[in-house]
DNA sequence: TAAATTACTGGAAACGATTTCTAAGTCTAA
DNA sequence: TTAGACTTAGAAATCGTTTCCAGTAATTTA
């Protein structure tokens, strides 16, 4: 068993024609008689022949896949982008490899040269690196088309899918401030990455109309992660004339935050106001009524499908900004006890 | 750009040799002298050549790929088993490609008709469908071999994960029986698919056990997700003698069962009792101290894998059983309120 | 020294499709 | 009746590898 895998010289031989009349009646967009027609149709539905993609994709120089890689596949935010962007290329005919980086940069080359290898017709990332000159090289020697997620590229054969992560962070620490607090607190992810920058960008915005000096020392953009963020929270919290207000960035890190204000007893919306940037499934449902600010992930995977397809297309790079939104809840409603 | 794929050709070329001995200077394990390896070695190095995995692929009739195929990626336990099944692959020198059936069986045989086409060395799937004539069909039509994720499987060329989710749910039953519970009501999908089987064995066990007559009015097997478990819920607990403790079985339906209970303004742990079957990620931080059936959705990705490389070497399918385990929290702590 | 291994190398045939080129066949028009 | 235009079908090249088969040179054995 195994063995007998049908060819085309096979289904050429049962209708006593060509391979290449095969080949022209299943492809359709030449000249075939009728006749010729009916009896491949035939010979094809009497074996069940289905032509064999690997070579065809060796002859035509097209593997019909994409590399979909992330740092995280755990990331309840990226599956959805995955799940939304394989949907998506699926109905254009292509299929997406999964592969996970790790937030490792050597990991990350090692996919890009696997990517290469395997001829993939384009890659959706979800960088370890920022912009750089390793980045661009990686991304020129690729030989495909690259569409980033949450990142800023110059030149190169990228488009990319970024977020307005300010506007909404704009809008809820605006929020905050409406309500009286001024010692707000900001964790993130390292500094010199977009969605930090952009995010910290919101933040400065409103503190600055609202013209309340910057406290640095609660300003903290150190690394992405669970753990980061819980030894900065307790940090902050721990201290006398702690914040009154706290804004976390990313899944992990409102998880980190969360965790420790749960062992300081904390009680977000009661004790402290809080917002989580980005939200994850069932969020209105098992957490206790917190505020966030909003990103559809369903619409990044379908940005990010769009743009490989325009750029496979030969179209030229382009951007797609996915906006966010402050969707305030109980937990940024702590008064100030000041 | 891109035109310059750099081929075996060049290289022979380049180390002026045949193409045939520089193929035998890359695979290793036939008879070649050092000067010969030198030499090659040398114009690989200089050209910056990279096998190309489609050529490959064609000619050894291996793709080193493996289609894994799930209902919804989004559901957190199976993207943990797919990135821990990735991670575990990528050692074996395989890539997966990742698909969603979205539960739909039409989606989910168009699927397999891709795997086939595109010549996947293995399938690893959590099946929308039961055992039954039509996946026997499919799967041995398949021509590869296939890991089923929680599905008993009878012959064929199948390896399978199952989870042993009556143990779990058994000890689970048995503390809330210890609660003095007796009416206890238990919400899970489909009684026709391994998994509602197992877990209401586990439940009928205990309390068999316990010499508590089930009452059927309160055992809701129908659908998977989120919207049955609502509906079933708010019907269970909105009659006159409620219920005082539930078991819900699966993710979706636990979020379900929890946004009618919210509604109804029972809290789990005070009003009554609740035992979720499933976790999700930061479980313990997000929710409100449920109590849990757990299983390791790191360790069903990397039996998974093992299953299929282990078939892919032509070894005989067989069972990985994963454990469950329950985990006391408080909301499987209230007192029945008879 | 001749014969028989052994060690290595090059050429060519797969793998399974697509596509270009060429030849044969059909049909119309002079 | 035959030249020319137009279809249609088949042969062969191609994509980039691996592997089988010979063949040559070097080494060992009788």
């Amino acid at each position: 068993m195994g063995k007998n895998r049908i060819t085309i010289h096979d289904v050429a031989a049962k209708a006593g024609v060509a391979i290449s009349s095969v080949s022209r009646v299943l492809s359709g967009h030449l000249d075939v008689s009728e006749k010729m027609r009916a009896k491949v149709e035939a010979a094809v539905a009497e074996l069940g022949y289905e032509p064999d993609h690997l070579a065809q994709s060796l002859r035509k120089g097209a593997t019909n896949t994409i590399g979909f890689m992330i740092r995280d596949i755990t990331n309840p935010l990226f599956s959805i982008v995955a799940q939304s962007a394989e949907h998506e290329l699926g109905k254009a005919g292509y299929s997406i490899i999964l592969i996970n980086s790790r937030g490792d940069l050597d990991t990350e080359k090692e996919n890009f040269a696997l990517f290469k290898r395997r001829r993939i017709d384009g890659v959706i990332a979800s960088l370890v690196s920022e912009d750089s000159p390793y980045v661009r090289n990686t991304i020129s020697d690729l030989g495909a088309p690259v569409v980033l997620l949450d990142r800023e590229v110059t030149g190169l054969n990228a488009s990319a899918v970024v977020c307005d992560h300010a506007q909404g962070v704009k809008s809820a620490t605006a929020d905050l401030i409406r309500n009286k607090h001024t010692k707000i607190a900001f964790i993130s992810g390292r500094k010199d990455v977009f969605i930090s920058r952009n995010r910290i960008k919101g933040f400065e915005e409103a503190m600055g109309d609202a013209r309340i000096k910057i406290d640095e020392s609660l300003i903290r953009l150190g690394k992405f992660g669970e753990d980061y963020a819980y030894e900065q929270t307790k940090d902050l919290f721990s201290g006398k004339n702690p914040p009154t207000a706290l804004i976390s960035g990313g899944i992990g890190a409102s998880t980190g935050a969360l965790r420790a204000l749960k062992e300081l007893k904390l009680k977000p919306g009661k004790d402290i106001a809080f917002v989580a940037l980005d939200e994850w499934p069932m969020f209105d449902v098992l957490t206790a009524d917190l505020s966030s600010v909003y990103r559809d992930p369903e619409e990044m995977g379908r940005q990010s499908a769009r743009l490989i397809l325009d750029l496979i297309a030969d179209k030229a790079p382009s951007q797609a900004v996915v906006p966010t939104t402050y969707r305030p809840r109980l937990s940024s409603q702590a008064s100030t006890h000041a």
